[in-house]
DNA sequence: TATGCTGTTCTATTATTTATATAACAACTG
DNA sequence: CAGTTGTTATATAAATAATAGAACAGCATA
């Protein structure tokens, strides 16, 4: 698992944990069950505070993407890969609303949109940057 | 213009303002060259403070999708409606991903991806929320 | 049993962001 | 001249982001 973090992104670094981690679920690199790194292994891996780690681990389950077991440790949720429920499907209808506004504005029609779609859709399953 | 403002969002309000002055001029509600309201004028309407409208127009000032001519007014920028730069899709697309890495782990296809962006574009031509 | 690991909780500090509030300035308009 | 425009400055308050250190309870195992 190759994590990136850019310290001066306007996205937060716990948020850019927790995107790479559902990218490396969306690939297949980190199948159900698996175990992911503890809070303490993962902050001093990647240069970062325990609690920043546990920020985006909390953010995982809140999706339902990882299981925190207290005292065991954390696990890619044994139900990650599913069909999205009508909340999750409405929440991430409006997280593309902004960005398709801004879309229409540049005149990309359907086909420029599906392309770029299906392009980051290439980029997450061979895991580029 | 109708502005819809949630003040408990975890959306800010004056990104809230911006993108939806942004659906707005996707619409074609608001045309090139169109004024927008003094920051004091708004702000009222809205209930907010000036400066927050501020903070809104200098974020759409920053995308080239309006005008803010000092002493003068805000206008809606004369190339809003325009192609967009490479520059401009590298930044939607990256918008795009963390969207798409949940979109893939909710098991959503070609299709169906395609079906939502088509519903939301649907929604924003619209002007429904 | 003792050591070391797990996530959790608590307290604390620092910096940044968000939002509001006043006030004043310079330039344009009626 | 009066009123409006966006701008700038200062100030405050609240929330968020990130770090730090310490302690706790439960589990595994050597």
């Amino acid at each position: 698992m190759f994590i990136e973090i850019e310290p001066d992104s306007a996205v937060p670094i716990y948020l850019q944990l927790a995107q790479q981690i559902m990218e490396g679920i969306a690939r297949g690199e980190l199948a159900p069950e698996t175990p992911l790194p503890s809070v303490r292994a993962f902050a001093a891996d990647l240069g970062m505070n325990m609690h920043t780690v546990n920020k985006a681990y909390h953010y995982l389950e809140e999706k339902k993407m990882i299981e925190i077991v207290p005292k065991k440790g954390v696990f890619i949720h044994a139900n990650a890969i599913r069909s999205a429920s009508t909340e999750e499907k409405a929440r991430m209808e409006e997280e593309l609303r902004p960005i398709l506004a801004e879309a229409l504005c540049l005149q990309l029609n359907r086909e420029e949109l599906a392309g770029m779609v299906e392009k980051m859709v290439r980029e997450i399953r061979e895991g580029s940057e």
